[in-house]
DNA sequence: CATGAATGAGGATTCATTCAT
DNA sequence: GATGAATGAATCCTCATTCAT
């Protein structure tokens, strides 16, 4: 994904925008695996422009600075995440049931979506102190997200289906964290389809019935989608 | 904490070496400082010495180079990680209400120890890049961590206060991840004290118990830290 | 003045040739408007082909480099100049009032030549130091002037109209100094007109008559351009 | 002028300030000496450090950026004309032969000030363009200059000595504008003090007896301060 | 012919590191 | 030992010029 092939041969039915687009997009392709790799600071103009194997003047011809594209880049990784959390409807789940379904949803698309470390990198840390207006703007995207997850809980909470003492603000907080986390380490795993799958129903089971052991008279839960354990 | 006072007037009584240690000490405070303040590019070794208040040419006759004092500001950062990791015995709980307690008293520490940005800017990311023998370095302890967690966790599950069904190296990991996560939002927090209670409450009672609404039959929880304990 | 239509719709009774060369005249009205205004280093050969909304490409189709057009540029200032000084003839004066009226004829003309700033920060300074050979050809023109100047002074020195005792070659250069002088003050004044005519009869009183009061006996003169004449 | 040592050997009696001192003032005499060979654009900053044989890093500890050195360049070469314009007293003179005096004082000290071209094409055309801000400054300069000498011009009319009809704000301009001519002039001469003393004269007969051959009955004038001619 | 995408030499500026005092 | 002046490699960015379409 993201990956746009480089060095592509200009076909002759594209259109001069088109090709123009296209380049475009391609330096903003590179610049995104460079800066997700290097961080800002330490990805020159020049690393981008050899990422594409293009003369580094011509970056300028795109964009008019390194900020410039960095912001871009960030542009991207944000609304990315941003559609994800935003792609199930909060006030849907009837029962823990149908939310646990939900969040194995969102948690499949997020992990899909962290497939290469990027967005981690640049979303934790990398575009903090570059300016602050791309400061505020994570920081808003990050809001976004918690209140978004919040809105799941506080739906569960009115339904009955999830704990009626959980602070919501907090634990909205520390899903999207523990999603993150899953996130980075399903993409340094050896076998990634294996890791997203443990990590996926690990955190499910975690986010949804805790560690502790379940008092006495507690049912049993059927815990994952493909077990009874 | 880690302030050093900055300028000490050399106290006649020291050994020549008591005083190269000590100022040698100042300036590794001084760049824990920077750097976790700045990130490695941003801070310059100016930047440094200023803090110290001493010229910047002095800083090369106590470290070799930048990016040596860098991995030692990382030494610093990761032991106080790892020494409050283990700062308790994996295997004295023997109910879920002792891990509960030693799981809020690591947090406590933990939040304490994150008391400025310092250590999460550092260990997640601003390591990370800067060379091979840092990334290294920063992923044992990561692992470290990870795995005395998991020995509270398998002590549990042994003891039979934890779930039987966790995935404990997945858990272990997400634990930390949750921790860090509660130290970043509560060093930013307006009320800090506040927020750390919030937050610890709010974690416990995720990690433990989840969000899902007790089945038919379970216990109320003593949720708070607070109670009846 | 100088304005050629842009982007002129090419007649089809114009031969290839023809508007070829009324593309290149195109283009060093151009060049000329832009170099006055932002000088030699400051122009780009993008802001000319701007100026006339063509392609930057098409430039070098007409002039061979930067430096080309420039002194192409500087050609046709210089000549604007030296036909100006030219325009009237040295030894027709007869009297003292004759050469004041000529005199006000070539000012006249030579602030309807400096009629926008350009000719004098171009022929000043602008085309100094660009190259050996501008740096000549501007100086060429510069002593030519003195040259025609002085023969008007050694013609009204002949006659007698004009003192004896007047250093020519001084003198020559100077009113020549004076001339530019007023077109550069009159091309920045709010009201032109006015300050045109100001500067022609402050100008041709005191190059004529002088600062210092008349002597005894001395006639009065009529001074200004409002006279009886 | 304004030359100062290069590469003096650090004598040891100089306090490190007033090395620093003098080093500061050693890159402002390079860059002074460059600007107005080469003009603000050409001129780099490596061509001022190569003026003096120093690396082009040291430049910038004395001097924020190239626009910083330009503008106390600037600032030096016109304090110099404001002092010179301003070194006599405007309303000293009682008659004609004073204020000739007067004028050929002061242009004897603008053309020593003139003794390289630097201020000329500095002053007049070099800085403008460059920054808002030194527009100004020249400007204002400028209208200075200009005020003075019509202060001089007003005391002569007041006095009697002066033409009464004369236009005081354009013939102030237009001295101030021989002047410069002249200074011009004579540094490019070659036998400069033989130039010098004829512009002097030239330019004094020029101002204050103009060139128009003395009607009947005026008194034969005493031209030069050395003649009766 | 016209175009504008591509290029890289050149110039301003920063900063880690050295070294004479 | 401490200092900070000096240095130049490294980096961002501009723009004259070329050339494929």
């Amino acid at each position: 994904m993201l990956r746009t092939p480089v060095r592509e041969k200009k076909k002759s039915n594209e259109s001069s925008e088109e090709r123009s687009e296209s380049r475009r997009a391609q330096i903003l392709d590179a610049a995104y695996r460079v800066f997700s790799q290097k961080g800002y600071r330490d990805t020159t103009i020049a690393d981008v422009a050899a990422e594409l194997g293009i003369g580094h003047g011509t970056f300028y011809r795109y964009f008019t600075n390194k900020h410039d594209i960095f912001e871009k880049v960030m542009n991207t990784a944000l609304s990315r995440v941003s559609h994800t959390i935003a792609s199930e409807d909060p006030h849907a789940a009837e029962s823990a049931e149908d939310y646990r379904a939900q969040v194995e949803r969102i948690g499949r698309n997020m992990l899909a979506l962290l497939d290469d470390p990027a967005i981690p990198r640049l979303l934790f840390y990398e575009a903090m102190g570059i300016s602050p207006d791309l400061d505020e703007k994570v920081q808003r995207v990050w809001e976004l997200s918690g209140e978004i997850t919040e809105a799941y809980l506080v739906n569960g909470k009115t339904k009955g289906f999830l704990r009626q003492e959980i602070d919501t603000q907090v634990v909205a907080l520390a899903i999207n964290a523990l999603i993150f986390e899953g996130g980075r380490r399903v993409v340094r795993a050896q076998d990634r389809v294996a890791a997203q799958e443990r990590w996926l129903s690990g955190l499910t089971a975690l986010i949804f019935d805790g560690i502790a052991a379940p008092r006495r008279g507690e049912q049993p839960l059927e815990l994952h989608q493909h077990t009874e354990e």
